[in-house]
DNA sequence: GTAATCACG
DNA sequence: GACGTACGTGATTACG
């Protein structure tokens, strides 16, 4: 129970908003997670929001927070504020108030007396009031606390308490971890918490039939404060107001207006019961706790966490890979052959090992191998040292903790690597298998626990790294890398890091992947999403492997000489922009150009960002040079010019691998939501094409002597793939017929004969074509195509008239995104929609744009991957000696010998046109263009 | 670290 | 009736 201690600048009270939270964990778990099947008694009494509730409060006051808790801190009082049944004083002010809110759903309406009950079993005050809500009961302890000089966490989320945000008073909102102070408020509304009031009085408040003042929306309303200073000073003068409509507004419903800010002004002197001092934490009792949460609401997972809390349970080590606690002391350093040779023994018997190597460089191609971690049964790891700093004094006992040779080793672990019956499992085995390819051991037998976690939970915020997963599903927070080699200045490479550092970094991450493979192997096959893991994107990471270590040629020398050529001609233009503008300044800043053009010059048409700076995008510029600004034409040449040298020319000279003299990027096989890869240092799928200069960077990227590059792309792929999924008639047969889709296309939508078709109106319906698959809105078509929007709608209906069926696709789709949470490829990779359901529009529509592209867009980037999974075999069947270099999305270049190129270029067309096949029999064509030469430009 | 810009499919 | 918009990436630079 809550104890007696006195409150003064100590101390930290938690105000939780109960009601709210009630309300909002209901709607979370009956909506996504079939709460109302999940979580109920025998008796069939639902017990969702209990559950969400506890979790949260569970969450609060013990250990488990998270990071966004800790930086506020642990709280010494404590209290969980709900409304009371039955009208407030608000409803003698206004009748109508809150009058539009419907019955509370019926199955959380018996949760209500639940969660107060599970309130005091967690030793808590339960505040309420009758004739008061709980906002206001909030609002008279905050103050009370900080006429204590305390600090006070509100939490809750609700705007409405926004307004009591004050130095020492802030709020948190624990379902999304996140902190809710001053800064906050203004980025959200523009205003900080002092003119809450006044801004939600403008505003008004639909849920709670507040009236406000209507066509006042936050940005009006930050704006009209920020002008007059207070509603009353708007509303006294708000005749001099220069819109026609909002004076009008703002003076036929100023009653509106101050009724309304009686309304959503809180009572900070409710007169409450308690004192502060009697709202003290104290230690609470858990085996009470845990009989409330087992015997009376019938929950397992949370009272299992509280008895191992509270010492009630010895977690038992046989259970789920989660139950053993990560402990260090079942790590260890090998540095006995011996042992390590008996350890590979237990391996085999097991089946199964997790592994990870430790290095000094990200880039595997540069790396030197520190050191191999493996796990073979959850809670025991360990660490073999092989390329550590000299003698670590560190250790216990230098003398006899000799590290053993990489060859050593390396001859250990090598028949479990070799051997298919043993399963290797990584985190990210890409970079592993590259590591370990290198010194010629090819690890045979493998599943990566980051690709499984991408086919299962593909499209969610969180992300597929070691750490976020090990929060995630074992709810432990791993060793960070950058406590064990420092930062900035002091970083060092892991070889620099001590043994006696590094083993339990190391052994740790062995621990944590061999558990989350038990967890994410069931997660990806409960959700039927393994298919997709095993078939694409497991037997995807050997041949990326291979790519990513070929590497492609580039010539430094002509790079070189291409740097200074543009060297040259940005000097000119620079000169050109400095003496029309009359004095030199940055021509990299973008904040620099948009003062002189729009401020010192005066141009006219300048557009802001959205952050309130001047635009100087291409496209602002391009309007100003058409309207004679010579200027702007000058900045466009140099900014082309140097983001040519900058992005390609010199840093891509950088990236030549000094033994290899090629370039090897990374591919990225989790980083994207709809499928596709991506590629980074450096980056390889936007080297330039579009313009005459960029070309030639593409000149090079070359083959060695002897030998020719390939690049094979396909035709139209996601356009052939939207006529078939949505079964569009019209243009599956001119996919048949090899006619011009985008021809075809405005022939059907403008009317116009095929024949001597204007190129503007086959560039207007290519326009609606990409359109279509990026989920068409009338503003991006218009903007586009730098048209009306009324013109933009126009020729979106005359499409969806003439192809109904894409309409129906579109609407089918985004219907089972709500019902599903995710699309799926025709593959059956899932891409998750978590904004689909979003209150606000523009989070919805930009969620239902996404769940029409990802099914187009994912279903040709699983196309690529199944060519390129056969492409090796492929070769080899028909003894070419030819190598795959890169993945573009939709081409693929490799290099071969010069007199092999003709075969290469037909096997791999082969390989690419038939790639859906057997799985899928399209209904159209896959169409596959090959083109050869001594440099990419020339194969393009 | 974020914002702006721009390279690609 | 208003929201505020084309889909998916990564690298560079300026700037606080």
């Amino acid at each position: 129970m809550a104890q007696t201690l006195p409150l003064g600048p100590d101390s930290r009270l938690y105000l939780v908003d109960g009601s709210a939270y009630i309300f909002r964990a209901f709607h979370v778990l009956d909506r996504h997670a079939g709460g109302s099947e999940r979580f109920q008694k025998k008796d069939g009494t639902p017990t969702s929001a209990v559950f969400g509730f506890c979790n949260m409060l569970w969450k609060l006051v013990s250990d488990a927070h998270d990071a966004a808790q800790e930086e506020i801190g642990q709280p010494t009082h404590f209290a969980v504020v709900f409304d009371h049944s039955g009208e407030s004083f608000r409803n003698a002010l206004y009748d109508e108030y809150k009058a539009n809110r419907s019955a509370p759903p019926e199955d959380l309406v018996p949760q209500f007396p639940l969660v107060r009950d599970a309130t005091r079993a967690f030793g808590l005050p339960c505040l309420e009031m009758a004739g008061y809500e709980a906002d206001d009961i909030i609002a008279t302890h905050a103050r009370l606390a900080e006429e204590k000089g305390a600090e006070t966490v509100i939490v809750s989320s609700d705007k409405d308490l926004m307004q009591l945000i004050t130095d020492r008073t802030v709020m948190f909102d624990p379902m999304k971890n996140r902190i809710i102070d001053r800064q906050a408020v203004i980025e959200k509304f523009g205003a900080g918490p002092e003119r809450m009031i006044d801004m939600q009085a403008l505003m008004g408040d639909s849920t709670d039939n507040v009236p406000g003042v209507p066509g006042i929306g936050p940005k009006t309303a930050a704006q009209l404060l920020e002008d007059y200073g207070s509603l009353d000073a708007l509303l006294d003068r708000a005749d001099e107001i220069k819109q026609k409509k909002r004076r009008e507004m703002l003076i036929a419903h100023r009653e509106d207006a101050l009724l309304s800010r009686q309304l959503v002004t809180l009572d900070r002197h409710v007169p409450v019961e308690e004192a502060p001092e009697d709202l003290g934490l104290s230690p609470f009792d858990h085996a009470a706790l845990v009989r409330f949460l087992e015997d009376e609401m019938e929950f397992n997972t949370l009272p299992k966490r509280i008895r191992e809390a509270g010492g009630l349970e010895v977690p038992t080590t046989e259970a789920s890979p989660a139950a053993v606690p990560i402990d260090q002391n079942g790590y260890e350093i090998i540095f006995d052959p011996k042992i390590l040779r008996a350890l590979m023994a237990e391996a085999e018997e097991h089946g199964i090992i997790a592994i990870d190597t430790e290095t000094d460089n990200l880039e595997g191609m540069k790396a030197n191998l520190c050191g191999i971690s493996f796990s073979i049964v959850p809670g025991k790891a360990y660490y073999v040292p092989v390329g550590h700093g000299q003698t670590d004094l560190s250790l216990d006992d230098p003398e006899h903790s000799q590290q053993m040779s990489e060859a050593t080793a390396l001859d250990i672990l090598k028949p479990v690597l070799l051997d298919p019956s043993i399963l290797k499992v990584g985190q990210n085995l890409k970079y592993d298998l590259l590591i370990l390819r290198e010194r010629d051991i090819d690890v045979v037998g493998y599943d990566d626990t980051m690709l499984l976690s991408y086919a299962a939970d593909c499209g969610f915020a969180s992300l597929h790294g070691m750490d976020e997963l090990s929060k995630r599903h074992l709810g432990h927070e791993p060793i960070p890398y950058k406590e064990i080699v420092g930062t900035g200045k002091k970083q060092k490479t892991f070889g620099d890091v001590p043994i006696k550092d590094a083993y339990i970094y190391a052994a740790e991450d062995a621990d944590v992947t061999l558990r989350l493979h038990t967890i994410l192997k069931s997660r990806a096959i409960e959700s039927q999403v393994y298919t997709v893991y095993e078939t694409m994107d497991r037997p995807l990471v050997s041949v990326i492997t291979d790519m990513e270590r070929a590497g492609i040629k580039v010539d430094r020398d002509r790079l070189s000489a291409l740097s200074g050529e543009f060297a040259q001609r940005m000097a000119a233009h620079e000169a050109a922009v400095h003496d029309i503008a009359g004095e030199r300044f940055n021509l990299a800043s973008p904040k620099q150009i948009g003062d002189i053009l729009f401020g010192k010059l005066g141009l006219p048409g300048g557009k802001k960002t959205k952050t309130g700076a001047w635009s100087t995008a291409a496209d602002t510029l391009e309007t100003l040079a058409a309207d004679g600004a010579e200027i702007a034409q000058e900045i466009l040449s140099h900014r082309g010019l140097a983001k040519l040298k900058g992005t390609y020319t010199d840093a891509l000279s950088e990236s030549i691998h000094p033994k290899t003299g090629r370039v090897h990027t990374s591919f990225s096989l989790a980083s994207t939501t709809t499928g596709r890869l991506s590629s980074n240092d450096p980056n390889l799928q936007n080297i330039p094409i579009r313009t005459e200069d960029g070309r030639k960077i593409r000149e090079a990227f070359i083959p060695e002597d002897g030998n020719v590059l390939i690049s094979a792309d396909y035709s139209q792929i996601e356009l052939r793939l939207l006529a078939h999924i949505a079964e569009i008639g019209p243009l599956i047969e001119a996919f048949h017929q090899g006619l011009d889709i985008h021809a075809m296309t405005a022939a059907e939508v403008f009317g116009v004969p095929l024949e001597g078709m204007d190129p503007s109106i086959r560039r207007q319906a290519k326009a609606i074509n990409f359109g279509i698959i990026y989920g068409i809105s009338a503003f991006g078509l218009a903007r586009n195509l730098g048209i009306g929007r009324d013109e933009a709608s126009l020729f979106i209906k005359r499409y969806f008239e003439r192809f109904p069926g894409i309409k129906a696709y579109m609407d089918e789709t985004i219907e089972g995104a709500r019902v599903h949470g995710y699309v799926e490829t025709l593959f059956g990779r899932r891409s998750h929609t978590p904004n689909i359901k979003a209150k606000q529009p523009n989070i919805r529509m930009g969620a239902e744009r996404q769940a029409i592209n990802a099914p187009i867009q994912g279903s040709a980037a699983d196309i690529v991957k199944r060519a390129m999974i056969r492409v090796p075999a492929a070769l080899a069947a028909h003894r070419l000696s030819a190598k795959m270099l890169l993945q573009v999305h939709d081409e693929l270049v490799v290099e071969c010998p010069a007199d092999q190129a003709d075969e290469t270029a037909a096997v791999l067309k082969d390989v690419m046109e038939g790639a859906a096949g057997p799985a899928l029999s399209l209904s159209v064509p896959l169409v596959v263009e090959a083109g050869q030469g001594a440099s990419w430009e020339q194969a393009h």
